[in-house]
DNA sequence: CGGTCATGTGACTGGACGGTCACATTTTAG
DNA sequence: CTAAAATGTGACCGTCCAGTCACATGACCG
């Protein structure tokens, strides 16, 4: 939704605009983050960032759509066919398209992370409108199948788990990132793995 | 922390005041958190709230304290000596404890919710200090114990687990808080022991 | 050249904020 | 009754913010 002008201006401009705000949002909530200090720190005056965008939650959902654009490369290849992969193993590919995309684009992250943890302010609300609710719906219908194939047992709540789901999602990659991200891809595996593990068997010590 | 002058006054103003800051901490985070808002809701003028208290975060972390006084009242039963129970139970109680406080105090989980969601900004690092770092290790060595024990099978990533029931913890609380809150008490027995169920063998089709 | 149109600019507006201070009022005590 | 101590007050300060606007600069074209 940015203004024509903005995609008039030359190439690099937009970019130095681009990495600005990332920087900005990454750094700051929505609410918190600053105009000012974009333009600033691009070198551009006020009244020309006024002439790119309507105002700052224009160019915030532009961002969005761009880290959007991004993870769907990730997402894609692992959702193309849902149906034919065991419910743990899409679970599995979801997971790691997503810590990949994460470690890969960290500044993409931290935005996506700061917008979910601001679930409750006005921005959230109308940045996301009924995605939560389709998120929410996909995991359920992945459970409700994974049940009808025998892969998870009958008579769970499904719209509790599918609510697990979607919140160890982020705690397994914050786990990740803050604590083992150092030494990257050796230990990438064995948390994931662990970790879908848990999910099929539990913690209990009972024989598996 | 306030000053003395704070204690000196009527408890009915003390009160009330605090009844204020806690609807407004409960409302917003800590940097949109007005004082402004606060003394003009109360009634006050600027210049009293600052005989009370220092400035903004001293009369945050007070809210915390008196927050910290009534879980404890929650959480002390449960944790009087955790040894003898087994690690489930142990866990299934201290959600409960944790669920009940929030239906029965929701500013005070609203207020702790949004410190917890401000993880990065200054303020988190200023209150949370070393405490995320305990109740990490809090649950770290629960685990261990539990798999000494043979509750929890051996040649798992312990610091993993314990961040996940940490988050697994809220994530829960928000489902039924959100989803399920309405009617009260009837499933909300269900929603843990499906959850620890969960933990215990996992979501997967095999025999239990 | 001249004129039109796109782009660039930064001072400015109105408002919110946390925090201060000189002063007013009330309470306490001698 | 008076003096001192405690408490109450709101105008004010400096700062930051999103967003505006009158104007400047430069490009393109006849």
């Amino acid at each position: 939704m940015p203004k024509e002008t903005f995609f008039n201006i030359p190439a690099e401009k937009r970019d130095a605009i681009c990495e600005a705000a990332v920087a900005e949002f990454a750094a700051h909530p929505f609410n918190q983050a600053s105009i000012n200090r974009i333009v600033a720190n691009v070198g551009i005056a006020k009244g020309s960032f006024y002439q790119y965008f309507e105002n700052k939650k224009d160019l915030f959902l532009y961002l969005l759509q761009l880290i959007g654009e991004a993870k769907l490369n990730y997402l894609a290849p692992v959702m193309q066919n849902p149906e034919q992969y065991d419910f743990f193993i899409l679970l599995r590919e979801m997971y790691l398209s997503g810590i990949q995309f994460a470690v890969e684009h960290p500044q993409y992250a931290a935005i996506s992370k700061k917008l979910l943890a601001s679930k409750g302010m006005p921005i959230y609300e109308e940045v996301m409108g009924d995605n939560v609710a389709t998120a929410q719906t996909l995991f359920e219908t992945l459970l409700t199948n994974a049940i009808t194939k025998g892969e998870v047992r009958d008579g769970i709540d499904v719209a509790l788990f599918a609510y697990l789901i979607v919140a160890t999602n982020t705690a397994v990659l914050e786990y990740y990132t803050e604590q083992i991200a150092p030494d990257y891809g050796h230990k990438l595996m064995a948390t994931i793995d662990q970790f879908i593990d848990f999910l099929r068997h539990g913690l209990s010590g009972a024989p598996q």
